[in-house]
DNA sequence: GTTGACCTTCCAGTAAGGGGAGGCCCTAGG
DNA sequence: CCTAGGGCCTCCCCTTACTGGAAGGTCAAC
């Protein structure tokens, strides 16, 4: 199978398939043309790791997912484990974001967003100083 | 006053500020030794960016930010269109970090997380193909 | 035989800086 | 007067996870 077929398969673009080539996700063979050929199992592999980054797993924890899976040995706890990091990471953005939502919320709320110049977007921007100094927002 | 100062008043390393002198966020002087030397009004306008840094603003939010800012014709509704759009794609990534959670701490709780190999987060991550094939989750 | 789709490699770029090398400048202490 | 130290400078590479493009080889069809 050629790369164009994979790509359609995996639903994974040729580039990125190349990519996880360099990187060591997959190793493709080669036909006489200098052409990539891949196996059924690339394909799965190269699904798997697809459906692992869409959910939010890093490369790093993708390499150590399927180093799991191939391994028949495993215990299911060091699966749970990476899972729950990656859990905990998206948690701690998420409170992140909704942080800046709450603020920028506000902020949007506050703001008339007609023709005139007055604005507290940016007087909050301008005014909130680390050491409390208070700055002419009418510059 | 010198960079070190400036990182301290403004709460920005450096290194940011260098980088920010350098996309033209902010135009230091520049002494007979070679140093920069920044005004009151640089400390100001770094602490600005730091703070809509802080709140999620892209760097060319933050430039046009500045540029409303700096000036006394804008129309609030500039800005708050800026705040707005990137409200928006702050809900858009809390939605999608949602969407991930939900399907990952469904994958946690299903997992014994023991010394067996049995694991469905690895299950699910190698059997849900887009063309629907089943693959074998036992291997 | 030539067109066009496919494949190859390599280079460069993204956002927003971080790390560190190598080297100048300036002040204080001995 | 010399040196140690800390601060500053530029320059380059590194990060994540790809994406785009250029230059060129391959293959099947018409």
């Amino acid at each position: 199978m050629n790369i164009g077929d994979v790509a359609e398969k995996s639903g994974l673009p040729p580039k990125t398939i190349r990519y996880y080539e360099e990187i060591g996700l997959v190793k493709p063979l080669r036909s006489a043309n200098g052409y990539r050929t891949f196996l059924d199992s690339d394909v799965h592999k190269l699904a798997f790791l697809g459906r692992a980054r869409a959910l939010g797993f890093t490369i790093e924890d993708c390499r150590n997912l399927m180093a799991l899976y191939d391994d028949d040995q495993r215990a299911s706890s060091e699966v749970k484990e990476i899972a729950e990091q990656h859990l905990e990471r998206i948690d701690n953005k998420i409170a992140e974001l909704a942080q800046m939502r709450a603020t920028l919320s506000h902020l949007v709320n506050a703001c008339a967003g007609d023709h005139r110049p007055d604005c507290p977007i940016l007087a909050d921007l301008a005014a909130t100083c680390p050491d409390g100094d208070l700055i002419d927002t009418t510059a």
